[in-house]
DNA sequence: GTAAAACTGTGACGGCGGTCACCAAATCAC
DNA sequence: GTGATTTGGTGACCGCCGTCACAGTTTTAC
């Protein structure tokens, strides 16, 4: 697939900087992330740290999406969170300095700065702001995961989990030429393993609640977009 | 019930404050705490705030603990944890000016020092060690979060997760004169309702759990005391 | 291109645990 | 104390969904 995939080299020009959880810091900030960020490229598929390990520093992702995870020892794992551009992953255990808490995988080829624990302790120290994003992107986590809880102990059913998780993506849904303007139209990258992993049920569980959202016509699923044609219809489903 | 139950008037002079989450800061910033905070006592029950409410200011929990919970439309409510003394409640929805993520409600009589949304900002930007205090908070709610989410999401049945419960409560048990040097003590103030609500499951589920620990001997109830008499066998339940 | 691997769809089966119902026990209010 | 309220224990029922099995489809690798 051809992707016309740029870096990012200089954060002060960046041009999404200021819509971002992170980046959006003082000037003099910036330069000196520009100093001990050491910029990479990671293909799909990438592991920027892994659960348990002790913790080498942050990654500020700057395109792609990466997926957080957890594991049990049998080998069933959940996902937290997808994590978007903008955001430093690995926060908690830079912090806390205690082990990684999630394993984190790019969906999508990406673009991350990783800083080191030592010089990342250092820079929040120096700069105030950075305190103040950091602070920001914990609530942020936070959030996510208290609507994880939410989604895994507060639900019915799985119709009723996997709509919400659908409605959720429809926040920002795709917009292209020649889309009807009462439909919605999401891209959705997850494997159904995925999808089942981030809801809490089985593989063929998310298949045959899929299957049963088509049937009866309140979504359209073509390769990885899904066109939602009812949404009242899964509206309906959500009681949260 | 008679308590002795005394009121920590001056963070100064409170004994606990180095052991605490929150409270060991410097004492430039204590002074000023000194003058921004409302110090006050609620009864067991009472609630210090609201899930959805605009954010007034934040608690910091002095004495007693309190069960963060959240709600769905349906009535149906899940804990989120447990806080103890030292923490700052309600930090997300100060810092990020969104509304309380939870409900806040004592479990025992409690003291709790209140600082109104302007003052804490302002603190916070003032001392540099109350971000880093912050952040500890906030980390630590990531990761009672995350365990949350591990025991709802990765666990295969109910007494698992009420045994990973147990043993959890288990690491800061109870001494007392008399008791038996391999046994185990806790004391356990959540009726089972509220256990339920813990883990995920129904009222009755955890009362059939507890009665089939109890007859195979693994436990003993009495009360509010429970005693583990085959820490083994209950750690053989947990799997992650 | 072709083969392998990954992903998706679907049937059959059975058990865990949610729900309802009701009573017992403990605690609270006064 | 005594009654009211909250909490705990247990039986019966049954439906959701996890698991296993396998076939069909799409994507990847080369």
């Amino acid at each position: 697939m051809a992707h016309n995939f740029r870096i990012i080299e200089d954060c002060l020009k960046c041009s999404f900087r200021e819509q971002r959880l992170f980046c959006d810091l003082s000037r003099e900030a910036l330069i000196r992330l520009q100093n001990i960020k050491a910029t990479s490229i990671y293909p799909k598929g990438a592991l920027l740290c892994l659960e348990g390990q002790a913790p080498r520093g942050v990654f500020v992702l700057c395109t792609g999406r990466a997926k957080l995870s957890t594991t049990s020892s049998e080998g069933k794992s959940i996902i937290l969170r997808i994590a978007e551009p903008g955001e430093v992953l690995g926060l908690t255990a830079a912090v806390s300095g205690t082990p990684y808490e999630a394993t984190v995988e790019t969906l999508e080829p990406s673009q991350a700065n990783f800083i080191s624990q030592g010089d990342f302790v250092r820079f929040l120290q120096e700069y105030p702001d950075v305190g103040l994003r950091v602070a920001k992107q914990l609530t942020h986590n936070c959030k996510c995961a208290y609507g994880e809880i939410r989604s895994l102990g507060l639900s019915n059913s799985v119709p009723e989990k996997l709509a919400k998780l659908i409605l959720q993506w429809a926040e920002r849904p795709l917009d292209f030429p020649g889309r009807r303007p009462h439909e919605t139209a999401i891209r959705v990258t997850l494997t159904q393993e995925e999808i089942a992993q981030f809801i809490g049920t089985s593989r063929e569980t998310v298949s045959r609640v899929l299957t049963g959202f088509r049937r009866r016509g309140w979504i359209r699923v073509k390769g990885a977009t899904w066109t939602i044609l009812n949404r009242a219809a899964l509206e309906g489903l959500v009681t949260t």
